[in-house]
DNA sequence: TGTTGACGTAATGTGCACATTATTTTACCA
DNA sequence: TGGTAAAATAATGTGCACATTACGTCAACA
C-alpha cells in the first residue's frame, strides 16, 4: 500500500474499506468491538478522515452500527435478524434455482460444473479456508448466472451479512454449508432441469445453515485492533 | 429548520438527505443533473461538509452516481437496469403474496383492507399525489405484513429505485400502478387464501408496470437547483 | 474559419485545528 | 470503605483552508 496519495485516490479508500471488511470476514473482530478512529488510522497508516469515510460507508451498508457521539461498533447480529435474512435469501434463491433449472446457457452450465469441481477439490485436500470461500461464492454464482446484475449485487450483500455473525464467532472450524455435497446435488438438479427438486433442495440447504448457525452463539469478548488487522 | 446546530446533530443530516430525496421523488431533478456542493449548500443553508456527507450516503445507497473529481449526478437509469430491478421484485413479491395467502393474522387482514379503502378513496376524489404515494406503499405494506423487517427494508429500497426514473421523467400525470384495481384484486386473492392466483396477479401487475414505464423515456433536460428545492 | 493550446476560474478532495461530548481517573465526604 | 462528584483525558463531530483537478474562455496559428 506504499503508494503516492493523489487527489481522488479511490484505491486508498477501497484499501481501508477492504481491510475492515476482510478483518470481519476472517472473524478477527468480535461483535461489540468498538472501532476507534485514531487507533484504526494508526494501525492502517492512513489519515483519520479516510477511516471516517470508510466507517460511514460500512455503517450505511449495514456492516457496522454507529451510535452518535459514541463511536462505531461491530454489530451483534441477533438470531432473529439472522433468520430474517435467511428468510429473504430463501425467497430469492428458490426463485433463482427454479429459473436456472428452466433454462440456462451452455456457458452457465460449464461455469457451474467448474465451480462444483473446485469445491470438491478444496474439500479433498482439506483446505478449509478455500472451501469456506468457495461455498459462499456458490450462491453468488447462481445469482450471476441469471444474468441480472442487480440480483447478484443484492444477494452478495445478503450472503455476507448472513455469514457475518457466523464467521465472527468461530470461523476457523466452520464450514459454510451444512452438507458438503449439498451444492453438488443442487447443481445436478439445475443441470437436469428439475426445477421443483432444485428449489426444494435449496430451501432445505438454507434451513440447514440456519440450524448450524443457531447453535453457534457468538462470543462476547472484545477484539484487539492491532491483532485484528495483522496482515489484512 | 432554524435550529441550533450542536454536536452530533443527526437531524440536520437527515434534513439534507431528506430534501434531496424528496426533490428526486417529486421529479424536480432530471437525470443527468449535476449536484454541485457549493450550490446545494447555499440553497439548503447548510455547510458544504454536511452536503458532502448526504451526497456520499445517497451514492452508497444507489440514488446518485459519483464520478471521481467530477461530481455527483442524478443517474440516468437505463431500461435494462429497470427491468433487472423489477425482475428481483417479481421474485420477492411473488413469494410474499404466496406466503401471505397461506396464512396471515387478523390484524394483517385489517391493515390490508384499510389500505385498499384508502387507495380507492384517493382515486375517487382524484387526488393524484396521494394515490401515487399509496400505490407505492401497498407493496411495502405486503412486505411488512410478513413480519420480516429485513424484507421490508430491502423491498422499500427496490421500490424507490424502480419508481425513480419514472417519477423523474413525468411524475405529474402518472399513476404508480398499471390498473387501478390491480391492488384490490391482489388483496382479495390474499384474503381469500388463493396463493397461486395472488402470485399470478402480482407478476402480471409488475409486468404491466414495466410496460408502462418502458413507454416513458426520461427527458434529457437538466434541472435548476434553486427551482428543484423550492419548499422541500 | 476551424482547431489547438494556454490560461483563469470554479469545483472537488483532503488534512488540520478546534469545539463538543463521553469516559476514566481521582479526590473528597458520609 | 463505599459512593459521589469533579477534573483530566481522549474520543467524536465540524468547519475551514489549501492542494489538486476539471472546465470554460480566449487567442494564436494553419
Amino acid at each position: 500500500m506504499a503508494r503516492k496519495v493523489r487527489k481522488g485516490d479511490v484505491a486508498a479508500d477501497e484499501a481501508v474499506y477492504g481491510a475492515i471488511r476482510r478483518a470481519m470476514h476472517l472473524g478477527r473482530l468480535a461483535p461489540g468491538t468498538k472501532l476507534q478512529e485514531p487507533a484504526l488510522a494508526r494501525v492502517l497508516k492512513v489519515s483519520r478522515e479516510r477511516v471516517r469515510k470508510a466507517l460511514h460507508r460500512l455503517v450505511h451498508e449495514g456492516w457496522l452500527t454507529a451510535v452518535p457521539n459514541r463511536g462505531t461498533f461491530v454489530p451483534s447480529l441477533s438470531v432473529a435478524e439472522m433468520r430474517e435474512i435467511y428468510d429473504v435469501r430463501s425467497m430469492l434463491e428458490a426463485a433463482i434455482v427454479r429459473r436456472l433449472s428452466e433454462g440456462h446457457s451452455a456457458g452457465a452450465a460449464r461455469r457451474l460444473k467448474a465451480h462444483i469441481a473446485d469445491e470438491k477439490a478444496a474439500l479433498k485436500i482439506n483446505d478449509r479456508g478455500r472451501a469456506f470461500e468457495l461455498s459462499g461464492e456458490f450462491h453468488v454464482l447462481l445469482a450471476e448466472l441469471c444474468g441480472n446484475d442487480e440480483l447478484a449485487k443484492l444477494l452478495r450483500g445478503l450472503l455476507t451479512r448472513s455469514t457475518m455473525h457466523f464467521s465472527l464467532s468461530a470461523p476457523q472450524q466452520l464450514h459454510n454449508c451444512a452438507g458438503p455435497h449439498d451444492h453438488g446435488d443442487i447443481a445436478e438438479a439445475i443441470l437436469g432441469g428439475k426445477a421443483e427438486k432444485a428449489s426444494k433442495l435449496m430451501l432445505a440447504h438454507l434451513a440447514g445453515l440456519i440450524e448450524l448457525q443457531s447453535t453457534h452463539p457468538p462470543s462476547a469478548k472484545r477484539s484487539d485492533l492491532v491483532e485484528a488487522f495483522r496482515g489484512v
